[in-house]
DNA sequence: GGTGGCATGTAACCGGTTACATGATTAT
DNA sequence: ATAATCATGTAACCGGTTACATGCCACC
């Protein structure tokens, strides 16, 4: 019954809040709008949504009369909205930031409507925290290494020294944007 | 026989050219360095260098003697080098921008000693081509859409943004350093 | 003789990709 | 009528994750 969620079933818990929507929406989402970075096809989202309906997260109800193939409207049930709350406010990890930060970005854009200016200031400077330790140390490697590297792979590597950095500035830009506001 | 290569497979290929290596320094690798948004689990790490083999793109050898678990050396032959360059040297499509931005990297990375200065100068000017096209799109759907998102979600696209232009910076510099080197 | 690092492997499971398929409705 | 768009689905395939397992060697 726990099953473990998806990244892409994350996904779509997060724009059906608040926003019941059908397969299709939702593929049209993926389509057309920068949260193209998930696939649109029906292979992956119509499989998706039924496992998230079979473990009571979403809940479908079919519009309109006859035709065996008719829109249906997904929306999160209560436990599918706790397990997008519980995903939204997991602790902040190293790892995170090492190895997932666009599922980071992707839980970013969803706290608002879900756990609250608070949580997403609490997830913004726990960001902030992660990064100002990280980025040192990949500077630090950097340095002792590029001796022996080729350019291409210095270069690479600052890319990406460089695309944390604009994380980091931005972390900090947004904790000001909250604060700002209201 | 003409199989699909996945990512890491391309890795490998890449991390054994001109570094003959074993599974366990390759996983020591992914464990240690920045290379580690790749997973050094020898559960990924082994089947992939045996697919490599079937395939005839790497050839391994064992070192030393006896024991039925000691160390095995791979390297790339000579169609393993042929398909990490046909790889490197794939025009650079929308699609790679928008939703495989990390593979990009990875693939420059190895540029220098597989395709020389050429190439990666070549693949730089494409990839500024294809961002200084992009990035706009993106402020443009910003700009229309923000006055609808709640804020977590427009800060977080802003995030995306920025790290698009970020790269395309990159990118520039890049160019720069190696009209700068010799 | 026991711990820890070197070194390689396998198997169940799962989700995404790709390709194919169906059928209703709307526009030309 | 027929093309396009709306709308949903399935199945084969494949690779990564997780967890488990084996065995050698060095050092204390």
């Amino acid at each position: 019954m726990k099953q473990e969620i998806a990244r892409l079933g994350y996904a779509l818990l997060g724009l059906l809040h608040g926003n019941p929507s059908s397969g299709y929406d939702l593929r049209k989402i993926f389509a057309l709008t920068p949260m193209s970075t998930f696939s649109d096809s029906p292979g992956a989202i119509y499989p998706a949504l039924r496992r998230l309906q079979r473990a009571g997260l979403v809940r479908g109800q079919v519009e309109g009369g006859s035709g065996s193939r008719r829109r249906q409207v997904f929306q999160p049930t209560s436990t599918g909205t706790a397990a997008l709350k519980q995903w939204l406010t997991l602790p902040l990890e190293h790892e995170d930031v090492v190895r997932r930060m666009e599922e980071l970005s992707l839980r970013f854009a969803f706290m608002d409507l879900v756990v609250g200016k608070h949580g997403s200031v609490r997830f913004l400077k726990s960001l902030e925290r992660e990064l100002k330790a990280y980025v040192p140390t990949l500077r630090r490697y950097l340095e002792s290494m590029k001796a022996k590297m080729p350019l291409s792979s210095r270069l690479a590597l600052e890319n990406g020294i460089r695309g944390y950095e604009t994380h980091l500035r931005w972390a900090r830009a947004a904790v000001s944007a909250y604060e700002k506001e209201v």
